[in-house]
RNA sequence: GCUCCCAUCGUCUAGCCCGGUCUAGGACAUCGCCUUUUCACGGCGGUAACAGGGGUUCGAAUCCCCUUGGGAGUACCA
C-alpha cells in the first residue's frame, strides 16, 4: 500500500509550534517512505474559520520548508481538499448511516442533556441515554425533520470494546460504554470533525495518521466510524503533546507560540524545522544539528517519545546559531538583510557588508543581534568606564592615542584599510616600544573605549573614520 | 468523577520492545580549564537523572503490580 499522509489545520488561528510539529512529522514521513502528502483545510467550524488565517498557516509552512503533494491550491485527483467544499459527501454518508439504522436524529433539549452529562459524572452512567437512540422514536424523529424541525443527527454507538495500534503507544483499549452517542450532523446540517475527518481520510486514501495525542479519544469515536462505515483502518500514531515550563498547556504566557512570531523574530525556517522534530523525535545516531530534508533516509516513526516534551527556547537559540554559522557568506548576506534595521548597513558597499556579517557570524544565535554590533560599531562616543579607565592609567595609552589621534587626522578616506591599520600597529611596536597588552588593550580601548570584543585588524577598517576621530577625540 | 496516556540529568533525549556490555551515553544550559594576549567560536573536563514501593530473576533503567505525580479527553470546537 502506498503511503499518503494528510497535515489537516484548521484555519482558526495563526500555524501554532505544535501543529507545525505534527506538519512536519507527515512531510518528513511521507518523503522517507516515498509517499504523498496532502493538505486538507478543516473549516468546519464557520464561526472561527476565516481565509486569512487559512493563508496565513500555508504561507508559514512553507517558509518551514513544508510542502504538499496535494492540497486545496495545487489541486489533486481527490478534492476538493476544503471540508467546507466537500458537504454534499458528508451529507451522503450521514444519509447512508442514517437508512442503515447506524444514526439517529436526536430531539433532547438542552436540559435533558444537561441531566445525562451530569449523571455521568457523579454515578458513571453511559454518556447519552436520550429515548431517540430507541428504534421505536426513528419514525417520529424522522417526521419531524421531514416537516422543517432541525435536530443534530448522532451516531448510534455500538456497545462494543474498541482498540486500535498506535506506532508510539502500542494497542490501545477502551472498554464499552466510553463514548456516548456523539453528533456526526449538526441541526444546522454541517458536520462535526470526527465526522468528516474519517470520511475524508478514507476518501483521500489516507494511509497513516500522524497527530496529537490529544487526538486518541476522538481515534476510538472515529475506529467505531470507519467500521460503520466499512472502511479499512489507517494506521495511527499519536504523537506526545508540546508543554510548557510549568508543565502546563503551552499557551500565550510561555512566550511564543505561532510560527508566524518566531519568523518575524528573525528564527531561521530550518532551525525551528530541527528543533521542533527533536521535540519527541531522536535521531538514529543522535545528531541534533541537521536539515529536515536530510531526515528522509533514516526517519521511522518508532524513535517517538511517548512522554510530553516541555518547550524550552534555549536549544533552539543554539540550533539556530548553529544553522547561521553553516551558512556561506552569500546566502547569510542574502537572508540576513530584512532583519538589520540600519540605514547605514545598506548604504555600505557589497564588500563592506561581508565582511562585518563575517566577523559576526559565528557570534550571533540569531540574525537581529547583529543591529546591537552595528550600534556599537557606530557608537561615536565613549563612557568613561571603568575597563577604560584602567586601560587609559597605563602610562603607555596616551601615546597610543596621541599617535592614533595624529594619524586619523590625515587620513582622506571613509575608512582606514586593513594595511593602514596594521602600519600602525607595527609603529607602535617598534617606534614607541609598546607591545603584548598594552598594545592589544591600549589600541582596542582608544579606538573603540572595550576592553574585549571582534579582531580589531577587522573591527577598525570597517569603523568610519569619523567616528573613529570623534571616538578618540572624547577621550 | 470517569476513560485513555505518560514518568531517565534543570531541559531535549539514548538505552527499555529482545533483562547482564549501564560505575546510565549524547546535546542544550551551567561551572572550570585550554586556545585566542580581549570577546566570541572551538577544544577539554566537572556538577547533574533511572519518581517511590513491592514483586519476578542469579541479575532490572529495562518485565509485572501498586502508590505518587503529570498530561489528554469527557461539546451541535477541532
Amino acid at each position: 500500500m502506498s503511503v499518503r499522509v494528510r497535515f489537516a489545520p484548521s484555519p482558526t488561528g495563526y500555524l501554532h509550534i505544535g501543529g507545525a510539529r505534527t506538519a512536519l512529522y507527515n512531510y518528513i514521513f511521507a518523503k522517507a517512505q516515498g509517499g504523498k502528502c496532502i493538505l486538507r483545510i478543516e473549516d468546519t467550524d464557520e464561526q472561527r474559520s476565516t481565509k486569512e488565517f487559512e493563508a496565513s498557516q500555508i504561507d508559514d509552512m512553507n517558509w518551514m520548508g513544508i510542502t504538499y503533494d496535494e492540497g486545496p491550491i495545487n489541486g489533486g485527483e481527490y478534492g476538493p481538499y476544503r471540508q467546507s467544499e466537500r458537504l454534499d459527501i458528508y451529507q451522503k454518508y450521514a444519509n447512508n448511516l442514517l437508512n442503515e439504522g447506524l444514526a439517529f436524529y436526536d430531539f433532547c433539549t438542552e436540559e435533558e442533556l444537561e441531566l445525562m452529562a451530569q449523571k455521568t459524572k457523579d454515578e458513571g452512567a453511559p454518556p447519552y441515554t436520550g429515548k431517540w437512540r430507541d428504534k421505536e422514536h426513528w419514525d417520529e424523529a424522522r417526521k419531524r425533520v421531514a416537516a422543517g424541525e432541525k435536530a443534530p443527527l448522532r451516531f448510534l454507538v455500538p456497545d462494543i470494546d474498541v482498540e486500535f495500534d498506535d506506532f508510539v503507544r502500542g494497542n490501545v483499549k477502551f472498554p464499552k460504554g466510553t463514548v456516548g452517542d456523539f453528533v456526526i450532523m449538526r441541526s444546522s446540517g454541517v458536520p462535526t470533525f470526527s465526522f468528516c475527518n474519517v470520511i475524508d481520510d478514507h476518501l483521500h486514501g489516507i494511509s497513516h495518521v500522524i497527530r496529537g495525542e490529544d487526538h486518541v479519544n476522538n481515534t476510538l469515536r472515529q475506529v467505531l466510524l470507519y467500521q460503520a462505515i466499512g472502511a479499512e483502518l489507517p494506521k495511527f500514531a499519536h504523537v506526545s503533546l508540546l508543554i510548557g515550563k510549568d508543565r502546563q498547556k503551552l499557551s500565550k504566557r510561555h512566550g511564543a507560540t505561532s510560527v508566524r512570531q518566531y519568523r518575524e523574530e528573525g528564527y531561521l525556517p530550518e532551525a525551528l524545522a530541527n528543533y521542533l522534530c527533536l521535540l519527541g523525535w531522536s535521531h538514529p545516531d543522535e545528531k541534533d544539528v541537521f536539515k529536515i530534508d536530510e531526515l528522509a533516509s533514516v526517519f521511522t516513526l518508532d524513535r517517538f517519545s511517548k512522554s510530553h516534551a516541555i518547550y524550552d527556547i534555549e536549544k533552539l537559540q543554539w540550533i539556530n546559531g548553529q544553522h547561521i554559522k553553516q551558512m556561506d557568506l552569500d546566502e547569510l548576506h542574502k537572508r540576513c538583510s530584512e532583519f538589520i534595521s540600519h540605514d547605514f548597513y545598506e548604504q555600505q558597499s557589497v564588500q563592506w557588508q561581508k565582511t562585518f556579517l563575517g566577523l559576526f557570524q559565528d557570534k550571533i544565535h540569531l540574525f537581529p543581534e547583529l543591529n546591537s554590533h552595528l550600534e556599537e560599531l557606530l557608537k561615536d562616543s565613549m563612557d568613561m568606564n571603568d575597563d577604560l579607565k584602567e586601560i587609559m592609567s597605563w602610562e603607555t595609552s596616551p601615546a597610543i592615542k596621541d599617535y592614533i589621534q595624529e594619524q586619523l587626522n590625515t587620513v582622506k578616506t571613509d575608512y582606514v584599510s586593513a594595511e593602514q591599520f596594521s602600519e600602525w600597529m607595527n609603529y607602535c611596536k617598534k617606534e614607541l616600544k609598546i607591545k603584548g597588552k598594552p598594545l592589544f588593550m591600549g589600541l582596542r580601548g582608544v579606538l573603540t573605549g572595550q576592553n574585549h570584543g571582534p579582531d580589531l585588524k577587522v573591527l577598525i577598517p570597517l569603523t568610519p573614520v569619523e567616528i573613529l576621530k570623534k571616538r578618540v577625540a572624547s577621550l
